[in-house]
DNA sequence: CTTGCATTTTACCGAACGGTCAACTAGCAT
DNA sequence: ATGCTAGTTGACCGTTCGGTAAAATGCAAG
């Protein structure tokens, strides 16, 4: 069992860096096979089809975010608004860092992904979806703990988080389309302003 | 003439909806020409290769939103921060009305294709950015006229301008992840809070 | 009537696509 | 030693991919 995990995780492996630099389309199997050392009758045997193994591939991305950055950044020992900060920090170091070593600014998997096929499969809409949740989740606990602590003026938790949600996806987005970075690092630090306020009571 | 111009044009009317509403890679040239009536070899006629349609296919809803509803939007007749809130309702009921037609969101074909190609073409990356930096003059001019009048304090208005962009961009991809238009709805409007200060006078 | 050009048709190219299958190997428990 | 099973191999499926080339049209000017 140890071997064959192995096998497994070598495919995943090398699924991921090109999922994310290319497309879900662009990356065939045969190409991973080849990437990963394996035969194509041994990635069947443990993906049932490709979009088994792009959603590995997004579980991967998704459990390294939540155990590295996310988890820094949303340590709860730091001031609600600084970790926002953080979060944001760490997306443009991380974009910045693969951008020196790849040569261009890849952005975020589960954005490039649910533009993609969201459209076209609502089994891997429904896990990006999932995914994007989640992060809001992060973001509204933020929120409400700054507005308990009496950083920032009450506001709807919910809508905000999700609207600096979209903000820090959509600076990614542009910034992919310039090839560069540095746009989150101008940019970045904006998604503080947003704000919606509590409708009705 | 008149016959071929109508070629041309069909092969593109065909491609339009069919790039929007799937990917770029996932829309073959065989489709496209079943779609228009033509055949393939009258398509490498007009179009020298796949990427040069799609070029054809920005530009044409580069012109359909800039005549259509970017030109009602930033009507100088309007107060400037009214403008904006057009552009939002203009970007609203247009996704709402997709998806009543054709059941799914689809988004924005140039963020779209910015997140699917732009690591893989840089000719295509540089024909989405510079649509988006002319849409990004339009919020600038607005904001800057905003400030003019005193209708909003002071700032960085090419650095909000950029950030508004990416916002709406941002907005839209959740509103697709969700397949839900209401996002646009809910989220919008925050994007006049969105601020970025003048730095160093 | 003919030359010339734009357009269209049809057949075709090699490569890649996602996925299947039967045969084979290795390790382990009975 | 035998049988079972997880894993692996490599050949193979039909289909589609983007793109090509040559021959056939239609049409308009000389």
């Amino acid at each position: 069992m140890n071997i064959a995990t192995d096998t497994r995780s070598r495919i995943i492996a090398a699924a991921k860096p090109r999922f994310h630099s290319r497309s879900y389309a662009n990356v065939g199997i045969q190409e991973i096979c080849e990437g990963a050392g394996v035969q194509k009758g041994s990635f069947y045997h443990f993906f049932p089809s490709k979009r088994d193994l792009v959603m590995a591939v997004i579980d991967e991305f998704a459990d390294e975010w939540a155990n590295g950055f996310v988890a820094e950044a949303f340590d709860p020992a730091l001031p609600p608004m600084e970790r926002i900060d953080y979060l944001i920090d760490a997306a443009y170091f991380w974009q910045k860092s693969i951008k020196q070593v790849h040569g261009r600014m890849l952005g975020c998997i589960f954005g490039n992904l649910t533009l993609e096929v969201s459209t076209q499969d609502d089994i891997l809409r429904a896990k990006l979806l999932a995914i994007f949740t989640r992060a809001k989740s992060r973001f509204k606990e933020t929120l409400e703990q700054a507005v308990a602590t009496g950083t920032i003026p009450p506001l709807d938790a919910g809508l905000t988080a999700e609207a600096m949600l979209a903000y820090l996806e959509g600076v990614i987005l542009l910034a992919k389309a310039q090839n560069d970075p540095e746009l989150l690092y101008r940019l970045g630090p904006a998604i503080k302003t947003l704000r919606i306020e509590l409708s009705g009571g």
